[in-house]
DNA sequence: TTTTATATAATAGTATTGCTATCATAAATA
DNA sequence: TATTTATGATAGCAATACTATTATATAAAA
C-alpha cells in the first residue's frame, strides 16, 4: 500500500468527499488543469464535465458550485503547504534560519508532489498567484469565514507570525507581515511574469528575486 | 462654470465617452453604487440598467463588457490618486516627508471628491479594495496590458518607485516595494474589516494602524 | 443469495447571463 | 429642412448555472 498524503478538508466545501472515489479524484485533478489553462472565469462545470467524461449534473453532486470548488482548491493548497513546512523545518532551531525557510517555501515554484496522485501542485501553485485571492475577495467573505473556509489560510500565516514573534518578540506586526509576506511572494510573482514593470526583478524571472527581495524586508523589518 | 477634474482615459476602454453624456455619466455613478454594494460577481449590465432607466443595450453601446467597465473604474481611479498625490505633495521638498504623505494616502479612506459629480470617490475605494486586482487577474493580462489598460497603475508604481529612490538611492527594489505598498495598503484594509486575524489592527479598525504598519515596513527596508 | 442502499450516467428542463440586431423616435447639427 | 447621432423598445440567441428524474450498475447488508 502506498502513503498518501491526507489533507484534512472542511466538509461544508464539499457535497459529497471527492477524495474518496475516482470520479471526485478526477474532478480535482481536471479541474486544477482547467483553471490553471484557462482561468478561473471561464471555467465551468459542463467543461470540466467535458474533459473528466462524465456530465455537468455529476460535478454538482461533489460541489455546489465552482466558487466553493475554488475555495476546496485553495484550502487543499494551504494545508498542503503548511505540512510541508512543518516536515522541512521540523529540525531547525534557529528562528531566523527557519524564518528564511518558510520564505523560500512560499516565494518558490512547487514541484508535483507525488505522493497525492490526483494533485499536480506545480499547477496548483500557479493558480494561487493568479486566482488564490479570489477565494476570499467575495460579497460574502464573512459567511464564507464563519464557516472556516479560510482557516487553513489564517493557521500558515500563525505559523508565520509565530516565527516572525520567535525572531524578534518585541516585533509589533506579525501578523500582518506574516499575510503581507504569504500574498506579496505571490503578486511579485504575478506581477514578474505579466507586467514586469512593477517589480525589479531581471528578464530571467527567477523566484530567487523574490526571495531575496523578501528576505530583505522581512528582516529589515523586524531588524 | 464648475472647474472640473477631467482624468483623461484610454479611449481602448470604451465604445463610446462616458464622460461626454448624461447616460454615460449615469453608467459610471450608478455601476459604481452596484459593484460597491452587491460586489463585481453579481454585477450585470440588466440590472445596472434596471438602476439607471435604460436598458442593457443601452450599457452595451459604452462598455463591450463588465470587466472593461472595471478596467475602466480601477484605471479612473489610479488617475485620479496620481492627480490627488501630485497636488497634495507638490510643495513637499524633503522626499521622507513626501513618501509618507504618498502612505497615508494611499492607505486613508478616501472622501468623496465634490469637482467630479458623477464619481463618489469613498465608494470607489472600496471597490479598490475588494475588487481592483480582479481588473489584472486574469488569463488576458497580457493583452489588455498591450493596450495599455494598466499604465494609470504603472504611472503610480513609478512615483512611489522614484520617491522610495529619492529617499535612498541604493535601495535595490524601489518598483517592488512601490507595488508592494499600493497593494498591502488595500489587503489590509481588506483583512483588518473581513478577516482581521490576517492583521494586527485592534477592533477599531482604524486606517491608521495601517498607516503606521506601512511606514515602519517601508522606512526599515530604505533605512 | 436476495435485498437494499449508493453512485453514476443519461436526459430534460429552467432561469439568468452575456451579448447582438433591428427599428422607431427624439434631439442636435449641418 | 435634411441628416446625422443618441437613445429607447423589443426581440432573440447561445452559454451559464443550476435542478430534477429516471435508469442502471455495483457494492454492502440482511
Amino acid at each position: 500500500m502506498n502513503l498518501e498524503v491526507q489533507i484534512k478538508m472542511n466538509p461544508s466545501l464539499y457535497l459529497r468527499d471527492p477524495e474518496l472515489s475516482e470520479l471526485g479524484k478526477n474532478i480535482i485533478k481536471y479541474s486544477i488543469e482547467l483553471i490553471q489553462k484557462n482561468g478561473f472565469e471561464s471555467f465551468t462545470f459542463k467543461k470540466l464535465a467535458e474533459d473528466i467524461g462524465t456530465t455537468e449534473a455529476g460535478v454538482y453532486r461533489y460541489f455546489e458550485n465552482k466558487h466553493k470548488l475554488l475555495v476546496y482548491l485553495v484550502s487543499w493548497y494551504w494545508g498542503w503547504l503548511q505540512f510541508q513546512i512543518n516536515y522541512q523545518t521540523n529540525n531547525v532551531t534557529d528562528p531566523i534560519v527557519k524564518l528564511k525557510k518558510i520564505i523560500k517555501i512560499l516565494a518558490s515554484n512547487v514541484e508535483d508532489d507525488l505522493t497525492t496522485s490526483h494533485v499536480d501542485e506545480s499547477l496548483l501553485y500557479q493558480i494561487l498567484i493568479s486566482e488564490g485571492s479570489k477565494a476570499y475577495l467575495t460579497n460574502h467573505v464573512e459567511q464564507d469565514n464563519k464557516q472556516q473556509f479560510f482557516k487553513p489560510y489564517k493557521d500558515l500565516c500563525n505559523t508565520v507570525g509565530d516565527m516572525i514573534l520567535a525572531c524578534n518578540e518585541k516585533y509589533k506586526y506579525p501578523h500582518s507581515l506574516a499575510s503581507t509576506i504569504i500574498e506579496v511572494a505571490h503578486l511579485q510573482n504575478f506581477f514578474m511574469n505579466h507586467l514586469p514593470s512593477l517589480t525589479d526583478m531581471s528578464k530571467s524571472k527567477d523566484e530567487k528575486e523574490i526571495i531575496n527581495y523578501l528576505e530583505d524586508l522581512v528582516f529589515k523589518s523586524i531588524q
